[in-house]
RNA sequence: GCGGAGGUUGCCGAGCCAGGUUAAAGGCGACAGACUCAAGAUCUGUUUCCGCAGGGGUACGCCGGUUCGAAUCCGGCCCUCCGCACCA
């Protein structure tokens, strides 16, 4: 359909408000919700597959009686579109760049630069792109009730956002703790994936140590270690030739370490106090006391250890870390391996072994170093235990032993847990990115028991498409543990009971579906009052029946209103996204609403639809295969988009976008105009029984299309409603039935069937066709109680194996017929084939008892259904003749005794 | 490793949950024919192997099992993909 018809039906529909959701009591609701968008720049053809199938349900459901609301609105919180707009700021080339280029798919090229301008306010970039979204969106139809658009940094909404934190709060579920973040020292600021240079291809994240106490006559060493369990087998330390160590005092001990561990032990932990610098001599000279079992060891230097890697001291393990291993041979010192973990199965991969495999000659084949210690880790994390040199821990295995020694090795004070980044990383600024220590961070603590129970229960309930989901959501809810829900920055509501900290993102967005529902009444209180106060909101979104009467009468009355609202709305029927939203949105959705709502007000089903590829790629920016969505109304259409989405792939699988898949795909649309334009005439022609044949066969594929959207097989059904009745026509046509009939005795269903998916097309015939009002309004009955007529059905099944079996023998023999004759079963070899089939061989009669070797034979294929085969023959006898191009006769067949018999189902056929 | 999904005919992809009507929908590709001056588009047919009569063989990752009968159920194995978090 082309963009200006498409625009047309928009403008229509925007102007009779038909999408505009009002309470009905006469009518069943249906709320349909979509995560919203963050806005910080345009969507592209990934996006709108979700958008689009949950735009064909919304449609589904009001073609078939439903009061539907389809609403939207708008994510900003967070630090993303701070830090693109400040990079916008800095001119930084990347970003500007990727934002030129966003902006001049919808400017003119001159208006370019001016936008850009704009976006050194943050807020310009949420308000440019979330307009575009608005307009995009219009333009691929979706019946979306836009009056009831907000975003999360509105203020009446943050106030709303604030009650839900409070009620958390006062449930006890809101808790503060120590936590880990990457930190930058010079900006004073935690730091996020997108303030990290590179930090979106190559992640950084926090890796836990544990902290090895060795002690020493003057001074104790500490060492940083993945791998604790190995503690038994050290021999020796490593420290750096090349790094300036410094002493501290900890708990009245006396420690070195690194001076730049030092720095990060400060952002870690309380009452550390530096004492000075402490000479590499000094460190060589003592001997040190291993944990546990208490041997002495010594001090060496090796080049490889890092003074800006853990705390720049290393115990040595050279029977478990080929490093050492290496080290100890290249400084040449006489000091045996100790080995501490054994395999399990009598593997043999170790680190002489793997030295050897690798070819490891020195400490500068690093990157086979790596693989090889990654390996090692592996094969020992997972297949180790710890042998009998490892005292109290022996036998172990290693994933247990590791976690004993630790929390053991704490407990004798010999040992603590230090944090470090799992790669060097800077900021954009380029200052030195490490991890600090919050001692007050905010979580909501998802692990309180009755919380838990609650969301199962909650998931028990939920519908979920595909249902494999729901296992998915039981295990998230399982994992969830306590989550940080504030940060020191970024767009978002300020913690109502600490105004430090901005609610994070993720959790100021778990239970906004419910403002979809009186988004009206609720501004309105905002925009009155100037706020919207926590006992207004908790009248509204609770039913808790507190005294609101201190406010004035008409606030009263929108507050009521807005309650009635939320209950005949709220409870999402069904919330449509993608599986990486699982295990953290929906699950806290999930969690959010068994905690805050009562069971009419929580979801009721999960959607999950796969993801889409571009060109068989993951969609991406550097590869260039992001289509935005704008380009595809303008290019393709939006009917074309829509169907694509919808028929190419079942929604819980990958859609491919593809010229090729996509020409498929517009052939048949094609092929529907064509069917659907009445200056295209088909042949005058007439076929009674093909017709009826059509008939019945529509209203199959009625019932089927309905069936199968109820349980939300959306491309089944449109397969059976679409695909499936042109190819019917076609055959109507092939079959000599009236075409131009068949299609006139469906048109109104077939085209309401179809609205959901290409409404602008639809729309543009139902009014073609003099049906009133509009198509999207109109419903869709189903003839309940009508029986299609099988029989129709068998006849033509049956007709359709003569054909096949014809052409068989014809491929067979390799002969060309000049007449084809088919006797059908004699009478009184149906009556012999009921007997012998019902294995009461001693009733047939006599003269017919010969002919049972022959029945043995063709058993299997007896079909007694058609009981008028001749008939269907003789009424087909032209069909025939057309299709193989010569004379078809048909006549009853003679019984004849001994020989080949016609059977039921399976007549005679003889080609000359 | 844990959790989840999956391995189907040249390719993509249904079906398997409720075993037989499944050589296995649909699409793409390929081949042949029709139409056309030609190409494209469209339409018709073919597209596992064997077969001069509608038949038979082999097939749904591999190996076993249950069953009269398994792509479909059960057990084991191999392989692929996704998630494992604080990030929107």
């Amino acid at each position: 359909m082309n963009p200006s018809i498409e625009r047309k039906w928009q403008r229509k529909w925007e102007e009779s408000g038909i999408f505009q959701s009002e309470i009905d009591r006469s009518k069943p609701k249906f709320l349909i919700t979509v995560p919203w968008p963050y806005t910080n720049g345009p969507l592209h053809i990934g996006h709108g597959r979700t958008y689009t199938l949950a735009d064909v349900i919304a449609r589904y459901k009001r073609l078939r009686g439903f009061n539907v609301l389809f609403p939207m609105a708008f994510h900003q919180s967070g630090t993303p579109i701070l830090a693109f707009s400040e990079r916008i700021r800095m001119g930084e080339k990347k970003t500007v760049r990727q934002y030129r280029e966003n902006l001049s798919e919808y400017e003119e090229p001159e208006m370019v630069d001016k936008r850009l301008e704009e976006f050194k306010d943050p807020e310009k970039i949420a308000a440019y792109f979330s307009e575009r979204i608005v307009k995009d969106f219009t333009y691929l139809g979706y019946s979306i009730d836009w009056r009831r658009r907000f975003t999360s940094a509105d203020p009446f909404y943050q106030d709303f956002v604030k009650w839900q934190f409070e009620k958390l709060h006062g449930m006890g579920l809101i808790k503060k703790g120590e936590y880990p973040i990457l930190y930058s020292v010079e900006d004073k600021n935690a730091v996020g994936e997108d303030d990290i240079s590179d930090g979106d291809v190559d992640k950084v994240s926090v890796e836990e140590y544990t902290a090895v106490i060795f002690r020493g006559e003057s001074f104790s060493l500490i060492t940083g270690s993945l791998r604790p369990e190995t503690l038994f087998g050290v021999t020796n330390l490593w420290i750096s030739p090349n790094c300036r160590y410094v002493k501290f005092k900890m708990d009245s001990n006396t420690y070195v370490v690194s001076n730049e561990a030092f720095e990060k032990l400060g952002l870690q932990r309380s009452n550390i106090e530096l004492i000075g610098t402490v000479s590499s001599d000094e460190i060589l000279n003592q001997a040190y006391i291993t944990p546990f079992d208490g041997r002495k060891i010594r001090a060496y230097y090796s080049s490889f250890v890092d003074p800006d890697n853990g705390t720049g001291i290393v115990y040595s393990v050279p029977g478990h870390a080929v490093w050492d291993f290496i080290a100890i041979k290249d400084a040449g010192i006489h000091i045996k391996p100790i080995y501490v973990v054994d395999l399990k199965n009598g593997e043999k991969t170790t680190v002489d072994s793997l030295i050897s495999d690798l070819g490891i000659s020195s400490l500068s084949d690093s990157d086979k170093l790596k693989e090889a210690t990654q390996q090692l880790y592996k094969v020992e994390f997972y297949g180790g235990f710890l042998n009998q040199n490892n005292g109290e821990f022996s036998g172990l295995p290693v994933k247990e032993a590791r976690d004993a020694i630790k929390s053991s090795l704490f407990k004798l004070g010999n040992g603590f847990i230090f944090y470090e980044v799992s790669r060097k990383a800077q900021t954009r600024g380029g200052s030195k990115v490490v991890v600090a220590v919050l001692k007050d961070q905010w979580f909501i603590d998802y692990s309180v028991d009755w919380w838990k129970k609650a969301s199962h229960d909650l998931v028990s309930r939920m519908l979920f498409y595909p249902e494999f989901y729901r296992n998915a959501m039981h295990d998230a809810v399982d994992w969830l543990r306590e989550r940080p829900c504030a940060r020191r920055r970024g767009i978002g509501t300020r913690l109502p009971f600490n105004q430090e900290w901005v609610i994070e993102s993720l959790s100021d967005s778990t239970i906004y579906p419910a403002v979809y529902s009186n988004t009206d009444q609720v501004m309105k209180i905002y925009s009155e009052l100037g706020s919207f106060p926590e006992d207004l909101v908790n009248f509204v979104y609770s039913d808790d029946d507190n005294d609101i009467s201190k406010y004035p009468e008409h606030i009263q009355r929108l507050a009521r209103e807005a309650r009635d609202s939320r209950k005949y709305w709220y409870g999402v029927d069904v919330r449509l996204t993608t599986s990486p939203h699982m295990s953290n949105h929906l699950a806290f959705y999930v969690m959010n609403h068994a905690a805050l709502f009562r069971e009419s007000d929580q979801p009721k089903g999960i959607i999950i639809s796969g993801l889409v590829l571009s060109n068989s790629a993951k969609i991406s920016k550097s590869k260039g295969n992001a289509i935005s969505l704008l380009k595809i109304a303008n290019k393709y259409s939006a009917d074309l988009y829509r169907l694509f989405a919808t028929v190419n792939a079942d929604i819980s699988s990958i859609l491919d976008w593809n010229e090729t898949d996509l020409s498929a795909v517009k052939r048949k649309y094609d092929a529907f105009l064509e069917i659907m334009d009445e200056s295209h005439r088909y042949p005058e022609q007439s076929n009674r029984q093909v017709e009826d044949w059509f008939d019945t066969n529509f209203r199959i594929h009625r019932k089927e299309f309905i069936e199968k959207m109820d349980r939300y097989d959306i491309r089944g059904a449109y397969v059976s409603i679409f695909y499936e009745v042109i190819n019917d026509l076609k055959y109507v046509e092939n079959r000599g039935g009236d075409v131009n009939k068949c299609i006139e005795s469906i048109r109104r269903d077939w085209i309401l069937a179809l609205t959901p998916v290409i409404p602008h097309t639809c729309e543009e015939l139902w009014e073609k066709f003099g049906f009133d009002g509009f198509a999207s309004a109109a419903e869709l009955k189903d003839d309940a109680g009508e029986t299609p007529d099988l029989r129709i059905i068998d006849s033509e099944n049956y007709l359709q194996n003569i054909v096949r079996d014809v052409r068989e023998i014809m491929k067979a023999t390799g002969m060309t017929p000049q007449q084809i004759r088919i006797e059908t079963c004699n009478p009184r070899i149906r009556e012999a084939a009921v007997i012998l089939l019902e294995n009461r061989m001693k009733d047939v009669p006599v003269d017919l008892r010969s002919v049972i070797p022959d029945f043995m034979k063709n058993k299997r294929n007896i079909d007694l259904t058609n009981d008028r085969e001749l008939q269907v023959l003789r009424d087909n006898l032209n069909y025939l003749s057309a299709t193989f191009k010569c004379k078809v006769f048909a006549d009853e067949a003679r019984i004849e005794p001994g020989k080949k018999n016609a059977w039921p189902g399976r007549p005679l056929i003889r080609l000359n």
